[in-house]
DNA sequence: GCCGGGGCTGTTAGCGGTCACATGGCACTT
DNA sequence: AAGTGCCATGTGACCGCTAACAGCCCCGGC
């Protein structure tokens, strides 16, 4: 009584007159079988005779079906959705985790759905329950540093959790990433054993950027453990992160022009102080050294190479993205760790040892 | 029956044993009200007395109870949520225009989902299906070019549709962007008028990236109508950006080496081509003048500005986002068109007039 | 000729919310 | 005291689909 019969006039047309969204009733009735088998059929489920089933696809395909997942996730409870939270698009590091995810997700029927928290631990908070309320079968978030609200719903949420970028610290479930620590500690044993001794840094602002602020803790106490320290140091926010460095290392420079090497805290920072020191003549890696970190492949085509580290952006989201994929079939296992170990490309911008 | 009561045992943690997913039901009995009420509290919808509403808060977050959308969209029939497809994330483009978008939707109520084609006709078709089935408020789509399947969806799927980046074609719905063919025009009209007279074109090969064909066929038949035509012509596929720039140029004035101006279908191209024009000591823009496309500020600190034309990117999401979250309350209206107007940034690499 | 068992299709009862409406209680009229 | 609202809350019917199970038909075996 609900349901006016006088829609079937429409059917010749592939073009639903959008008077009302078309159901799986719609397609049953235009193909002459119960709903079930329309499900059945459209999810490749269960044995359905060839002859219903190509009766039922052509049917669809004429009405311009799309199935509602919304109802069929609430009947199912099962949903094809993976969470992932990452601070930025902007950074260029995580639209290359997100191709990681996507093209490991691609084969298992899964779908990323990304949300972005502009580095905010309240907009985390809000994506994160957002997302949830949407009952993903994992999430994928990045960073181990999240509010205690947002810890108590990841792990409430009873679906594979995978905190991504970083190890350093106490995840809630599993982990891939990279120990930024370490990536700091390896950057200053190398800049020490090619013979560098007096050594700034440079860096963002940003308090929320845990892992920049990691590099450079790991990165000073493997100085301090060889009898050095950062002789100077410099942080920026916004802007053009070429420009910055530039004009980081021209400050730097002019204030602290006994220092031989630099590190930067990423790489377009680091290049911005490359140009500049090219185009002042300073001898790049005799009298000064410089590092950057990241390893995006975005600058091959600098004058000369930048020293950096590669962070295996890539590789972090295809390893996630395996773990959800694995969980979400099998019993829950979680909890695990996956460190990858970034390498040092030496670049033209360290002196040859 | 089919519901055990020894559950409330664990109210006393903010932990969820994980045992069963929490329902409104459960914040309505640990509450002693019904589920309506709940439901209206947590939704800021109709008359609840201050304490009630005050004991079903305090309730729900004791219980770390997260809403249910699925099921909530379900019977509500509205879902916040709105698709948003491009064709990559590596392009630097997109991850701004999508920053727009998410900007101007944030205070709406509308959450952006993200998709990526990796410029496949195919996989766009797929990723438009996957997310029509999830039945969003709306969809932004990158392009106007769409393979007819995936036009039919969307002009039946009844929700606002809204093309970005381009206006140069046939829109299904609403279309937000500039035309790439005046725009390849206009940047031929001020090399022209700069005295230019021999011309390269240099570009990405992708069958798929139209908007960049679209440019150039502007630029050509703007030369075309001053009597000139492009001298000679460089396509590249895949590699570092920057580092495919100076290969190009490098080939090309090997090749061509009368030209006097190159025009890059990008800026990251662009800005190979500079650096390696510099490093020659070739006189730009005296003897050679160069200009991109698109205006991404990631390479403000270059020695040298080069020339380019704003696409527009920000204002463009934010304009689509607009469109969207006005219909969505509105009564559809639809089909609104918004030409944006680049605007040429002449940097250092073209003469001035 | 009856029974057992596949293969295929239909039926019923939810999934966890929200809608529209019904209801109860209280203050305030008259 | 009964009437009249209105505010605050509860009730039942779905939303569109799927799990689980039931049923039908046709086959072969004894």
């Amino acid at each position: 009584m609900s349901r006016p019969p006088e829609i079937d006039r429409n059917r010749t047309l592939p073009r639903n007159p959008a008077l009302r969204p078309l159901t799986l009733r719609d397609v049953s009735e235009a193909s002459g079988v119960s709903e079930m088998t329309v499900s059945r059929v459209l999810r490749n489920r269960g044995d359905v005779s060839i002859a219903t089933r190509d009766k039922v696809l052509v049917a669809a395909k004429m009405l311009g079906y799309v199935p509602n997942k919304i109802a069929g996730a609430l009947a199912s409870q099962r949903v094809n959705l993976v969470a992932v939270v990452v601070p930025s698009l902007k950074n260029l590091v995580f639209p290359e985790v997100l191709s990681g995810i996507s093209e490991t997700l691609e084969d298992t029927g899964l779908q990323p759905v990304f949300g972005v928290t502009n580095y905010s631990p309240e907009r985390e908070e809000s994506v994160l329950y957002e997302m949830l309320s949407w009952r993903p079968s994992g999430v994928i978030v990045a960073g181990l540093e999240h509010s205690e609200a947002s810890r108590a719903m990841l792990r409430n949420a009873g679906i594979p959790i995978v905190e991504i970028m970083d190890v350093d610290g106490d995840p809630i479930d599993s982990v891939v990433g990279i120990s930024h620590v370490r990536a700091g500690r390896e950057m200053a044993r190398a800049i020490i054993s090619a013979g560098y001794r007096r050594i700034g840094f440079l860096g963002t602002k940003m308090p929320e950027d845990y892992r920049a602020r990691k590099r450079m803790q790991g990165f000073e106490a493997e100085l301090a453990e060889a009898g050095l320290n950062l002789e100077d140091r410099e942080f920026y926010s916004g802007g053009s992160a070429l420009a910055k460095g530039r004009e980081m290392t021209a400050a730097m420079l002019a204030r602290s022009p006994h220092l031989d090497f630099l590190y930067y805290s990423n790489d377009m920072i680091g290049a911005g102080g490359l140009l500049w020191c090219l185009e002042k003549g300073i001898d790049v890696p005799g009298k000064l050294g410089l590092a950057g970190f990241n390893g995006v492949d975005l600058l091959d085509g600098l004058p000369r190479k930048l020293a950096t580290m590669d962070a295996c952006r890539r590789e972090i989201g295809q390893r996630a993205a395996e773990i959800i994929a694995g969980q979400s079939g099998s019993g829950l296992v979680g909890g695990e760790r996956v460190e990858l170990t970034p390498r040092l490309q030496p670049g033209d911008t360290i002196r040859k040892t």
